[in-house]
DNA sequence: ATAATTTATTTTCGTCGCGGAATAAATAGG
DNA sequence: CCTATTTATTCCGCGACGAAAATAAATTAT
């Protein structure tokens, strides 16, 4: 339990009123009462203490309200998106992909490199993340001083608090602090966190969670992840650490126990669909993209084998699925990722699944959807975690009082 | 995102000095100030406002503090038992129990009724529910009126919002409405949950959970159960559905899917040894705790058929927890219920399944108690319940000037 | 026994943030 | 040009917090 004082209050509706503005586009100051139920007087002053500090920005006057309202026009007012600058970056096994965002997380500039990184040490992997983010932000015409901090998402079992990653996919070492390491090299805040969690905010922020303060978010790519936004946050333990879904045990049909990642992930179905069929093994793990849309076009067309591994992917995935259903009970489950794009070959199964293994009761409970997203999402997701700590942060003024003494 | 106001500052520091209190047994004002870190301006006028409103009291003046301390001794002060009762009722398909306790939550009496509710309609049922406390409450020598309320948890699918039990052992009915209809019959405020959220709290508030504010609780009773303490808080989706551990789906040795609760559950356990020693099914089934004093002991003894439908329960409860390691990230798991009572003989093999089946990585994150414990626990985790939203109800003051002008 | 010292609690005072009411600003319509 | 209307700001009072001073109630020293 936390202790209150005024700051903290102020702190908190500070950031209401920043999330309203972020969240409702150009707004008046009129509908910001409306939304956040703060008094006029409230949301006049903080919107005047984000003025000074240019957070924000009066926009077009233009009246939404049926023309011809009479009346004194409402001011709306917009984030202003060169407030700050944010690096997201995301870190598959495949390739690395950094955004560069203003402060509305809006993509400035984005590349993506593909590199093998399983295969290099930590090191070389800090060398590329590096390069990578100088490089966006020269092609943004920033300098680095402008950035306000870099977001690093990528799979595995990761530390936020401490900026190390656990375990992965990403690096062959364990315990890889580079969190530390990004910061030194780059001498800006730095922020480590599981990709999930980024497609989860992602979500929340632009996509399929924007109505809603409570789903689930499952990612199918190389390798499984779940995230959670509970009450309008991600869902973390105090350790830092988040889940994986693929670490999940399943029992296989055979009898015996198997992770959940090793079934169901994308590298564990396109390794399937590779042994089984045959066909150029390193083609296959080199693009992952291509040999989805191969798989998908093969099942459509009907060939049984292929239709076959993902229909066991499906299912077994969507038996997990009824689990978080009966654990979570979340009103919405988002299914991401590039395995989305496998198709109906994939989620019919799957959702039949769900439908299957739902427990009674609570069949009404949970909607199911899926998108397919390109890899902007993901570091856009990476500049929105850190925007978020940025909306929170005490910038220049403290409130009316101050400035009047200034002025 | 929740607006803020003077109004919720006080009621927030206002709680959390009741909850240093409860914690902390009898406290002096200074210490409240060092654990909560609120200034002693702030401890006096919450602590002055809690005394007129005789929800706490000063207790000796007895000095724990090195004897011969020079200075000003402090007084202690402590909750007031008296300043309200609450009633806990807990509902299993055997039996029903009933605890009357005071403020602190301790229990003044319980009974317990041995009834088979599984055979009966839910009117009847409320009928025995609304007998028990109203004889409960008498025993304790207390009217009705001085109840300020009563908690009910009950396994299945409790939606506590709207106080309806959709689905559980307990009713053979589905979506009765027990809350509404006690508070009617009792005519005071009645709340519903999931029993295992009573048992997380009860751990919680005086537990193996009490130097914790994350851990998760696993109950082994007829039914299973899973309860999540995050941030010192009962774990709940906004729709006030709770998480069910005995509906997650696992693929059993044949490869067929089953519910975890028709394999590891109490009443699956004896069910199954029912079946494969024989027996008489009827006395196993209406005396569990004889049941599972049985069970042990033969298990303990040698008795090979015995000790492998433990050890098959064991093992697969075992994977179970394993993904909850893997998905939660607990700093402890608690497990409790009728079913420790078996020991060994199913713990050894859940442990080593656990160990087995937890990620790499994540070995040293959770620690894995277990406990035995009596009826009373989970009335006591019913009674808290109802006390914790008593603390933070508002009383007769608000604050020191309004207790300045009536004096 | 009395004064000095020490520690706990209360009181005084200044500040901040909130909300309500009055005021100012900006526009449309007559 | 004046009035009605809607939006935004300013003024004012209140409650809450914290710092610091004052007070209270002991123990120790003289």
């Amino acid at each position: 339990m936390k202790t209150a004082d005024p700051e903290l209050m102020r702190a908190i509706n500070r950031l209401t009123v920043v999330d309203t503005i972020r969240r409702f586009g150009p707004i008046a100051r009129v509908e910001i009462c409306e939304r956040t139920e703060l008094s006029p007087t409230t949301v006049s002053a903080i919107t005047a203490a984000l003025l000074d500090d240019a957070l924000i920005i009066p926009t077009a006057v233009g009246d939404l309200r049926d023309e011809a309202t009479r009346g004194r026009p409402r001011v709306q007012l917009a984030l202003n998106p060169d407030a700050a600058y944010v690096v997201g970056v995301r870190l598959t096994p495949d390739q690395i992909t950094v955004a560069t965002t203003n402060f509305r997380a809006d993509v400035l500039e984005s590349l993506t490199l593909p590199v093998r990184l399983d295969r290099q040490p930590a090191g070389v992997i800090a060398d590329l993340v590096e390069d990578g983010v100088r490089r966006s932000v020269a092609d943004a015409n920033l300098p680095m001083s402008r950035i306000a901090g870099v977001c690093i998402g990528l799979p595995g079992i990761v530390e936020r608090d401490t900026g190390i990653c656990r375990r992965g996919p990403v690096f062959s070492e364990a315990n890889v602090p580079l969190g530390k390491s990004l910061a030194e090299r780059l001498a800006v805040p730095v922020t480590l966190d599981v990709d999930v969690n980024l497609a989860a905010l992602a979500e929340h922020w632009f996509g399929r969670g924007r109505d809603l303060d409570d789903f689930l978010v499952i990612t199918i790519e190389q390798s499984l992840g779940l995230g959670v936004i509970h009450r309008g946050e991600v869902f973390r333990v105090p350790g830092g650490l988040s889940p994986d879904l693929g670490d999940v045990v399943i029992t296989a049909g055979d009898g015996s126990l198997k992770r959940l990642g090793s079934v169901a992930s994308l590298s564990a179905i396109l390794a399937d669909l590779a042994r089984e069929i045959g066909g150029d093994h390193a083609a296959i793990t080199g693009r992952p993209d291509r040999s989805v849309a191969l798989a998908r076009d093969g099942a459509e067309a009907g060939y049984a084998t292929v239709a076959a591994i993902l229909a066991r992917a499906g299912r077994t995935l969507g038996v997990s699925i009824a689990n978080l259903i009966a654990l979570f009970a979340p009103p919405r489950i988002i299914l991401t990722g590039l395995g989305i794009a496998l198709g109906k070959s994939l989620l019919d199964p799957l959702m039949q699944a769900v439908r299957e293994n739902t427990p009674n009761g609570m069949d009404d409970v949970t909607e199911i959807v899926h998108e397919i997203r390109g890899e902007d999402m993901w570091a856009r997701g990476a500049a929105a975690m850190m925007l978020r700590d940025l909306y929170g942060a005490p910038w220049n003024t403290t409130g009316p009082a101050m400035r009047r003494l200034t002025r």
